[in-house]
DNA sequence: TAATTAATCACCCCATTGGGGTGATTTTTT
DNA sequence: AAAAAATCACCCCAATGGGGTGATTAATTA
Protein backbone atom coordinates (compact mmCIF):
# COMPACT_ATOMS: atom_id res chain seq x y z
CA UNK A 1 0.00 0.00 0.00
CA UNK A 2 2.30 2.33 1.21
CA UNK A 3 5.31 3.67 -0.87
CA UNK A 4 8.83 3.77 0.37
CA UNK A 5 9.85 7.48 1.39
CA UNK A 6 12.45 8.67 -1.34
CA UNK A 7 15.01 10.57 0.12
CA UNK A 8 17.84 12.47 -1.56
CA UNK A 9 21.11 13.20 -0.05
CA UNK A 10 22.85 16.51 -0.85
CA UNK A 11 26.39 16.39 0.87
CA UNK A 12 29.86 17.25 -0.09
CA UNK A 13 31.44 14.61 2.26
CA UNK A 14 31.83 11.45 0.64
CA UNK A 15 32.30 9.46 3.90
CA UNK A 16 29.54 10.76 5.23
CA UNK A 17 27.40 10.44 1.94
CA UNK A 18 27.80 6.96 1.79
CA UNK A 19 27.04 6.73 5.59
CA UNK A 20 23.53 7.95 4.80
CA UNK A 21 22.58 6.44 2.05
CA UNK A 22 23.60 2.84 3.55
CA UNK A 23 21.51 3.67 6.91
CA UNK A 24 18.77 5.14 4.89
CA UNK A 25 18.91 2.41 2.27
CA UNK A 26 18.99 -0.62 4.01
CA UNK A 27 15.93 0.54 6.08
CA UNK A 28 12.60 -0.58 5.38
CA UNK A 29 10.27 1.85 3.90
CA UNK A 30 12.81 4.29 3.15
CA UNK A 31 14.98 4.45 -0.26
CA UNK A 32 17.46 6.95 -1.43
CA UNK A 33 16.78 7.87 -4.70
CA UNK A 34 19.63 10.14 -5.63
CA UNK A 35 22.76 11.69 -3.68
CA UNK A 36 24.91 14.50 -4.48
CA UNK A 37 28.01 16.29 -3.33
CA UNK A 38 26.88 19.72 -4.32
CA UNK A 39 23.46 21.91 -4.91
CA UNK A 40 24.60 22.85 -8.65
CA UNK A 41 25.31 18.79 -9.12
CA UNK A 42 21.74 18.18 -7.71
CA UNK A 43 19.93 21.09 -9.67
CA UNK A 44 20.36 19.37 -13.04
CA UNK A 45 19.01 15.86 -12.40
CA UNK A 46 17.08 16.12 -9.21
CA UNK A 47 13.70 17.45 -10.39
CA UNK A 48 13.57 14.16 -12.58
CA UNK A 49 14.08 12.11 -8.60
CA UNK A 50 10.91 13.99 -7.95
CA UNK A 51 12.34 12.70 -3.83
CA UNK A 52 9.88 13.24 -0.61
CA UNK A 53 12.90 14.32 1.10
CA UNK A 54 16.13 16.02 0.96
CA UNK A 55 18.71 15.61 3.46
CA UNK A 56 20.85 18.69 2.90
CA UNK A 57 24.40 19.93 4.29
CA UNK A 58 24.96 23.45 4.69
CA UNK A 59 28.49 23.65 4.71
CA UNK A 60 28.84 23.00 0.83
CA UNK A 61 31.27 24.40 -2.20
CA UNK A 62 29.57 26.51 -4.56
CA UNK A 63 25.82 27.10 -3.42
CA UNK A 64 25.62 26.84 0.28
CA UNK A 65 22.39 24.96 1.68
CA UNK A 66 20.93 28.07 3.17
CA UNK A 67 20.95 29.26 -0.47
CA UNK A 68 20.15 25.83 -2.04
CA UNK A 69 16.89 25.80 -0.01
CA UNK A 70 14.84 28.18 -2.09
CA UNK A 71 16.31 26.56 -5.62
CA UNK A 72 15.13 23.25 -4.66
CA UNK A 73 11.61 24.77 -3.31
CA UNK A 74 11.50 25.57 -6.83
CA UNK A 75 12.31 22.79 -8.62
CA UNK A 76 10.29 20.68 -6.47
CA UNK A 77 7.74 22.54 -4.49
CA UNK A 78 6.34 19.48 -2.57
CA UNK A 79 9.47 18.35 -0.96
CA UNK A 80 10.45 18.57 2.49
CA UNK A 81 14.04 19.63 3.33
CA UNK A 82 15.75 17.91 6.29
CA UNK A 83 18.71 20.22 7.40
CA UNK A 84 21.57 17.78 8.56
CA UNK A 85 24.38 19.89 9.80
CA UNK A 86 27.39 20.19 12.55
CA UNK A 87 26.29 23.73 12.71
CA UNK A 88 24.58 25.44 15.61
CA UNK A 89 25.10 29.28 15.05
CA UNK A 90 21.69 30.53 15.49
CA UNK A 91 21.79 32.78 12.86
CA UNK A 92 22.45 29.88 9.92
CA UNK A 93 19.21 27.64 12.21
CA UNK A 94 16.78 30.92 11.57
CA UNK A 95 17.73 31.71 8.16
CA UNK A 96 17.28 28.06 7.46
CA UNK A 97 13.91 27.82 8.77
CA UNK A 98 12.99 31.06 7.03
CA UNK A 99 14.25 29.90 3.63
CA UNK A 100 11.78 26.91 4.10
CA UNK A 101 13.48 23.97 5.90
CA UNK A 102 11.17 21.66 7.15
CA UNK A 103 13.65 20.35 10.21
CA UNK A 104 17.13 20.96 11.44
CA UNK A 105 18.94 18.16 12.87
CA UNK A 106 22.59 18.38 13.92
CA UNK A 107 25.39 15.41 13.36
CA UNK A 108 26.00 13.77 15.86
CA UNK A 109 22.47 12.70 15.95
CA UNK A 110 21.44 8.77 16.39
CA UNK A 111 20.73 7.39 13.41
CA UNK A 112 17.45 5.73 14.44
CA UNK A 113 16.30 9.56 14.90
CA UNK A 114 17.24 10.32 11.93
CA UNK A 115 14.84 7.90 10.30
CA UNK A 116 12.59 8.74 12.60
CA UNK A 117 12.62 12.31 11.69
CA UNK A 118 12.75 12.18 7.65
CA UNK A 119 8.87 10.16 8.18
CA UNK A 120 8.48 12.94 10.55
CA UNK A 121 9.19 15.35 8.24
CA UNK A 122 7.15 13.86 5.60
CA UNK A 123 3.92 13.56 7.54
CA UNK A 124 4.26 17.38 7.94
CA UNK A 125 6.28 17.78 11.60
CA UNK A 126 8.76 19.74 12.12
CA UNK A 127 11.56 17.59 13.76
CA UNK A 128 14.86 19.33 15.72
CA UNK A 129 17.78 18.51 17.33
CA UNK A 130 17.24 19.01 21.24
CA UNK A 131 19.65 21.84 20.99
CA UNK A 132 18.02 23.34 18.55
CA UNK A 133 15.01 23.14 19.90
CA UNK A 134 16.22 24.72 22.68
CA UNK A 135 17.51 27.67 20.89
CA UNK A 136 14.24 28.20 19.09
CA UNK A 137 12.18 28.39 22.01
CA UNK A 138 14.63 30.57 23.68
CA UNK A 139 13.85 32.79 20.60
CA UNK A 140 10.55 33.13 21.90
CA UNK A 141 11.31 33.89 25.47
CA UNK A 142 10.60 37.35 26.77
CA UNK A 143 13.21 39.47 28.88
CA UNK A 144 11.32 38.29 32.36
CA UNK A 145 13.59 41.63 34.32
CA UNK A 146 12.40 44.26 31.59
CA UNK A 147 13.30 47.78 32.72
CA UNK A 148 9.99 49.12 31.10
CA UNK A 149 6.90 49.18 33.23
CA UNK A 150 3.59 47.70 31.24
CA UNK A 151 2.53 50.71 29.61
CA UNK A 152 5.61 51.35 28.18
CA UNK A 153 6.29 48.30 26.99
CA UNK A 154 2.75 48.47 25.30
CA UNK A 155 3.86 51.51 24.23
CA UNK A 156 7.07 49.98 22.70
CA UNK A 157 5.31 47.53 20.92
CA UNK A 158 3.33 49.59 18.66
CA UNK A 159 6.49 51.84 18.12
CA UNK A 160 7.71 48.55 16.59
CA UNK A 161 4.94 48.50 14.83
CA UNK A 162 5.48 51.54 12.88
CA UNK A 163 2.61 53.53 14.46
CA UNK A 164 2.81 56.87 15.35
CA UNK A 165 2.18 59.01 18.60
CA UNK A 166 -0.87 59.80 17.51
CA UNK A 167 -2.20 56.62 16.33
CA UNK A 168 -0.72 54.72 19.36
CA UNK A 169 -2.77 57.35 21.25
CA UNK A 170 -6.09 57.03 19.45
CA UNK A 171 -5.57 53.08 20.06
CA UNK A 172 -4.63 52.88 23.74
CA UNK A 173 -7.72 55.92 24.90
CA UNK A 174 -4.62 57.88 26.48
CA UNK A 175 -3.66 61.24 24.88
CA UNK A 176 -0.96 62.26 22.52
CA UNK A 177 1.20 63.99 24.87
CA UNK A 178 1.04 60.74 27.71
CA UNK A 179 2.64 58.77 25.09
CA UNK A 180 5.18 61.33 24.03
CA UNK A 181 6.05 61.52 27.58
CA UNK A 182 5.97 57.59 28.08
CA UNK A 183 8.39 56.97 24.67
CA UNK A 184 10.48 59.49 26.34
CA UNK A 185 10.92 57.41 29.73
CA UNK A 186 11.52 54.41 27.53
CA UNK A 187 14.80 56.21 25.83
CA UNK A 188 16.35 57.28 28.92
CA UNK A 189 15.46 53.78 30.38
CA UNK A 190 16.83 52.35 27.43
CA UNK A 191 19.75 54.74 26.95
CA UNK A 192 18.35 55.84 23.09
CA UNK A 193 17.32 58.86 21.46
CA UNK A 194 15.40 57.43 18.30
CA UNK A 195 12.12 54.62 17.68
CA UNK A 196 15.10 52.79 15.56
CA UNK A 197 17.78 52.30 18.60
CA UNK A 198 14.99 51.40 21.07
CA UNK A 199 13.80 49.18 18.47
CA UNK A 200 17.15 47.62 18.18
CA UNK A 201 17.63 47.61 21.95
CA UNK A 202 14.34 46.15 22.55
CA UNK A 203 14.89 43.12 20.38
CA UNK A 204 18.85 42.47 21.74
CA UNK A 205 17.58 42.15 24.92
CA UNK A 206 13.85 40.55 24.04
CA UNK A 207 11.36 43.37 25.99
CA UNK A 208 9.16 42.90 22.94
CA UNK B 1 24.92 9.53 42.51
CA UNK B 2 21.84 11.18 40.79
CA UNK B 3 19.00 12.41 42.58
CA UNK B 4 15.18 12.00 41.39
CA UNK B 5 14.10 14.38 39.32
CA UNK B 6 11.32 16.20 41.47
CA UNK B 7 8.61 17.19 39.48
CA UNK B 8 4.98 19.34 40.91
CA UNK B 9 1.84 18.52 38.67
CA UNK B 10 -0.35 21.73 38.49
CA UNK B 11 -3.86 20.65 36.76
CA UNK B 12 -7.49 20.83 37.75
CA UNK B 13 -8.72 17.67 36.38
CA UNK B 14 -8.56 15.14 39.34
CA UNK B 15 -8.44 12.36 37.01
CA UNK B 16 -5.83 13.09 34.83
CA UNK B 17 -3.53 15.03 37.46
CA UNK B 18 -3.44 11.75 39.74
CA UNK B 19 -2.90 9.51 36.11
CA UNK B 20 -0.03 11.82 35.73
CA UNK B 21 0.91 11.60 38.95
CA UNK B 22 0.88 7.79 39.36
CA UNK B 23 2.95 7.44 35.63
CA UNK B 24 5.61 9.86 37.14
CA UNK B 25 5.74 8.53 40.69
CA UNK B 26 6.23 4.49 39.07
CA UNK B 27 8.92 5.50 37.10
CA UNK B 28 12.55 5.05 38.23
CA UNK B 29 14.58 8.46 38.73
CA UNK B 30 11.59 10.40 38.98
CA UNK B 31 9.37 11.68 41.52
CA UNK B 32 6.08 13.84 42.22
CA UNK B 33 6.81 16.06 44.92
CA UNK B 34 3.72 17.86 45.15
CA UNK B 35 0.30 18.63 43.09
CA UNK B 36 -2.41 21.01 43.01
CA UNK B 37 -5.31 21.80 40.81
CA UNK B 38 -4.61 25.06 40.49
CA UNK B 39 -2.21 28.09 40.61
CA UNK B 40 -3.59 29.26 43.84
CA UNK B 41 -3.20 26.36 45.63
CA UNK B 42 0.55 26.09 44.43
CA UNK B 43 1.61 29.57 44.99
CA UNK B 44 1.25 28.85 48.76
CA UNK B 45 3.52 26.28 49.61
CA UNK B 46 5.54 25.69 46.03
CA UNK B 47 8.20 27.23 47.00
CA UNK B 48 8.75 24.66 49.40
CA UNK B 49 8.46 21.77 47.05
CA UNK B 50 11.46 22.78 45.10
CA UNK B 51 10.46 20.94 42.25
CA UNK B 52 12.92 20.92 39.03
CA UNK B 53 10.01 20.58 36.72
CA UNK B 54 6.60 21.85 36.84
CA UNK B 55 3.93 19.91 34.83
CA UNK B 56 1.04 22.84 33.79
CA UNK B 57 -2.24 23.00 32.23
CA UNK B 58 -3.34 25.83 30.78
CA UNK B 59 -6.91 25.96 31.31
CA UNK B 60 -7.48 26.16 35.30
CA UNK B 61 -10.03 27.59 37.26
CA UNK B 62 -8.26 31.11 38.65
CA UNK B 63 -5.11 32.14 37.16
CA UNK B 64 -4.66 30.22 33.82
CA UNK B 65 -1.64 28.62 33.09
CA UNK B 66 -0.46 31.23 30.95
CA UNK B 67 -0.23 33.93 33.29
CA UNK B 68 1.15 31.61 36.23
CA UNK B 69 4.33 30.92 34.19
CA UNK B 70 5.90 34.12 35.40
CA UNK B 71 4.71 33.97 38.63
CA UNK B 72 5.59 30.68 38.99
CA UNK B 73 9.13 31.85 37.61
CA UNK B 74 8.83 34.01 40.53
CA UNK B 75 9.21 32.27 43.21
CA UNK B 76 11.40 29.71 41.63
CA UNK B 77 13.55 31.45 39.53
CA UNK B 78 15.52 27.99 38.43
CA UNK B 79 11.98 25.93 37.87
CA UNK B 80 11.15 24.49 34.41
CA UNK B 81 7.73 24.55 33.30
CA UNK B 82 6.46 22.18 30.76
CA UNK B 83 2.98 22.81 29.91
CA UNK B 84 0.76 19.87 29.02
CA UNK B 85 -2.38 20.97 27.73
CA UNK B 86 -4.76 20.26 24.93
CA UNK B 87 -4.40 23.41 23.47
CA UNK B 88 -2.71 23.58 20.43
CA UNK B 89 -3.84 27.19 19.27
CA UNK B 90 -0.73 29.39 17.64
CA UNK B 91 -1.27 32.03 19.87
CA UNK B 92 -1.33 29.89 22.92
CA UNK B 93 2.02 27.82 22.38
CA UNK B 94 3.66 31.99 22.10
CA UNK B 95 2.51 33.08 24.55
CA UNK B 96 3.33 30.20 26.85
CA UNK B 97 6.74 30.27 25.37
CA UNK B 98 7.45 33.96 25.44
CA UNK B 99 6.85 33.85 29.29
CA UNK B 100 9.04 31.43 29.89
CA UNK B 101 8.12 27.52 29.47
CA UNK B 102 10.74 25.46 28.78
CA UNK B 103 8.69 23.10 26.67
CA UNK B 104 4.91 22.64 24.84
CA UNK B 105 3.18 19.11 24.53
CA UNK B 106 -0.16 18.27 23.80
CA UNK B 107 -2.29 15.74 25.93
CA UNK B 108 -2.38 13.23 23.47
CA UNK B 109 1.36 12.35 23.61
CA UNK B 110 2.16 9.24 24.83
CA UNK B 111 3.62 8.42 28.42
CA UNK B 112 6.99 7.32 27.42
CA UNK B 113 7.57 10.70 25.72
CA UNK B 114 6.14 12.88 28.73
CA UNK B 115 8.49 10.93 30.63
CA UNK B 116 11.31 11.41 28.15
CA UNK B 117 10.54 15.14 27.89
CA UNK B 118 10.69 15.63 31.30
CA UNK B 119 14.57 14.87 31.83
CA UNK B 120 14.98 16.60 28.47
CA UNK B 121 13.42 19.54 30.30
CA UNK B 122 16.12 19.67 33.23
CA UNK B 123 18.56 18.92 31.05
CA UNK B 124 18.02 22.43 29.26
CA UNK B 125 15.78 20.92 26.29
CA UNK B 126 13.29 22.12 24.67
CA UNK B 127 10.42 19.37 24.02
CA UNK B 128 7.58 19.62 21.93
CA UNK B 129 5.36 18.05 20.49
CA UNK B 130 5.59 16.95 16.58
CA UNK B 131 2.75 19.25 16.02
CA UNK B 132 3.86 22.32 18.17
CA UNK B 133 7.27 21.93 16.10
CA UNK B 134 5.53 22.02 13.15
CA UNK B 135 3.67 25.42 13.99
CA UNK B 136 7.10 26.98 15.77
CA UNK B 137 9.22 26.16 12.26
CA UNK B 138 6.46 27.31 10.37
CA UNK B 139 6.60 30.45 12.12
CA UNK B 140 10.11 30.70 11.32
CA UNK B 141 8.82 30.72 7.55
CA UNK B 142 9.55 33.00 4.93
CA UNK B 143 6.64 33.90 1.79
CA UNK B 144 8.76 32.26 -0.74
CA UNK B 145 6.27 33.97 -3.19
CA UNK B 146 6.79 37.86 -2.38
CA UNK B 147 5.37 40.37 -4.83
CA UNK B 148 8.46 42.70 -3.34
CA UNK B 149 11.57 42.55 -4.95
CA UNK B 150 15.03 41.69 -3.01
CA UNK B 151 15.43 45.66 -2.51
CA UNK B 152 12.21 46.15 -1.77
CA UNK B 153 12.48 43.69 0.56
CA UNK B 154 15.46 44.84 2.50
CA UNK B 155 13.84 48.18 2.21
CA UNK B 156 10.62 47.25 4.35
CA UNK B 157 13.03 44.78 6.93
CA UNK B 158 15.00 48.59 7.55
CA UNK B 159 11.22 50.11 8.04
CA UNK B 160 10.50 47.51 10.11
CA UNK B 161 13.53 48.45 12.48
CA UNK B 162 12.10 51.75 12.57
CA UNK B 163 14.43 53.42 10.33
CA UNK B 164 14.10 56.79 8.42
CA UNK B 165 14.08 57.68 4.75
CA UNK B 166 17.63 59.18 5.26
CA UNK B 167 19.14 56.30 8.07
CA UNK B 168 18.34 53.80 5.31
CA UNK B 169 19.54 55.54 1.79
CA UNK B 170 22.84 55.90 4.09
CA UNK B 171 23.04 52.05 5.08
CA UNK B 172 22.58 51.08 1.58
CA UNK B 173 24.53 53.44 0.24
CA UNK B 174 21.51 54.88 -2.30
CA UNK B 175 19.97 58.52 -2.39
CA UNK B 176 17.37 59.65 -0.54
CA UNK B 177 15.10 59.60 -3.12
CA UNK B 178 15.55 56.22 -4.60
CA UNK B 179 14.65 54.96 -1.35
CA UNK B 180 11.47 56.96 -1.20
CA UNK B 181 10.65 55.21 -4.90
CA UNK B 182 11.27 52.49 -3.26
CA UNK B 183 8.73 52.62 -0.56
CA UNK B 184 6.41 54.24 -2.77
CA UNK B 185 6.09 50.82 -5.00
CA UNK B 186 6.27 48.67 -2.13
CA UNK B 187 3.12 50.87 -0.92
CA UNK B 188 1.48 50.01 -4.18
CA UNK B 189 2.10 46.63 -4.21
CA UNK B 190 0.82 45.99 -0.96
CA UNK B 191 -1.69 48.22 -1.40
CA UNK B 192 -1.64 50.11 1.82
CA UNK B 193 -0.40 54.14 2.32
CA UNK B 194 1.61 53.94 5.22
CA UNK B 195 4.41 52.86 7.04
CA UNK B 196 2.13 51.19 10.26
CA UNK B 197 0.17 49.75 7.41
CA UNK B 198 2.98 48.28 5.15
CA UNK B 199 4.31 46.82 8.39
CA UNK B 200 1.35 45.14 9.34
CA UNK B 201 0.78 43.41 5.61
CA UNK B 202 4.30 42.08 5.85
CA UNK B 203 4.16 40.59 8.80
CA UNK B 204 0.76 38.82 8.02
CA UNK B 205 2.26 37.80 4.72
CA UNK B 206 5.33 36.79 6.02
CA UNK B 207 7.08 39.01 3.46
CA UNK B 208 9.86 39.73 6.21
C1' DT C 1 3.48 55.94 56.74
C1' DA C 2 6.81 57.72 53.63
C1' DA C 3 9.05 57.33 49.39
C1' DT C 4 9.20 55.56 44.70
C1' DT C 5 7.47 54.33 40.53
C1' DA C 6 3.86 54.41 37.14
C1' DA C 7 0.57 56.81 34.38
C1' DT C 8 -1.46 60.76 33.02
C1' DC C 9 -1.44 65.49 30.66
C1' DA C 10 0.54 70.38 29.16
C1' DC C 11 3.07 73.78 26.48
C1' DC C 12 7.60 75.59 24.30
C1' DC C 13 10.52 74.96 19.86
C1' DC C 14 11.65 73.59 15.08
C1' DA C 15 14.25 70.70 11.88
C1' DT C 16 13.09 66.34 9.79
C1' DT C 17 10.06 63.19 8.01
C1' DG C 18 6.51 61.07 5.49
C1' DG C 19 3.30 60.72 1.96
C1' DG C 20 1.15 62.40 -2.59
C1' DG C 21 2.28 63.84 -7.41
C1' DT C 22 4.92 63.06 -11.92
C1' DG C 23 8.65 61.60 -14.62
C1' DA C 24 13.20 59.76 -16.33
C1' DT C 25 17.36 56.68 -16.95
C1' DT C 26 19.82 52.46 -16.71
C1' DT C 27 20.43 47.71 -15.76
C1' DT C 28 18.62 43.12 -15.30
C1' DT C 29 15.44 39.57 -16.27
C1' DT C 30 12.14 37.39 -18.96
C1' DA D 1 11.64 43.10 -27.63
C1' DA D 2 9.15 43.83 -23.57
C1' DA D 3 8.74 43.93 -18.65
C1' DA D 4 10.49 44.48 -14.18
C1' DA D 5 13.86 46.24 -11.05
C1' DA D 6 16.80 49.84 -9.41
C1' DT D 7 18.25 54.26 -9.62
C1' DC D 8 17.60 59.46 -9.12
C1' DA D 9 14.96 64.25 -9.43
C1' DC D 10 11.94 67.98 -8.04
C1' DC D 11 7.10 69.81 -6.63
C1' DC D 12 4.21 70.47 -2.12
C1' DC D 13 3.02 70.72 2.81
C1' DA D 14 0.89 68.85 6.92
C1' DA D 15 2.42 65.83 10.47
C1' DT D 16 5.91 63.81 13.06
C1' DG D 17 9.66 63.23 16.14
C1' DG D 18 12.77 64.60 19.49
C1' DG D 19 14.58 68.11 22.99
C1' DG D 20 13.16 70.99 27.04
C1' DT D 21 10.61 71.53 31.69
C1' DG D 22 7.03 70.61 34.79
C1' DA D 23 2.68 68.91 37.21
C1' DT D 24 -1.04 65.76 39.08
C1' DT D 25 -2.86 61.55 40.54
C1' DA D 26 -2.85 56.65 41.38
C1' DA D 27 -0.43 52.51 42.65
C1' DT D 28 3.32 50.01 44.60
C1' DT D 29 7.02 49.19 47.50
C1' DA D 30 10.03 50.07 51.26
Amino acid sequence: MSRNIQVTIIEDDDTIRSGYSFLIGNTEGYEVVSSYCSYEAAALKIANDKPDVILLDIEMPGTNGIDAIPKLKKLLPHVYILILTVYESEKLIFEALANGAAGYLTKNTASAKIIESIKEVKEGGGPMSINIAKMVIKSFQKNQESPLSKRETQILEQVCNGKSRSQIAKELFIDLETVRSHIKNIYVKLDVNSRADAIKTARENKLI
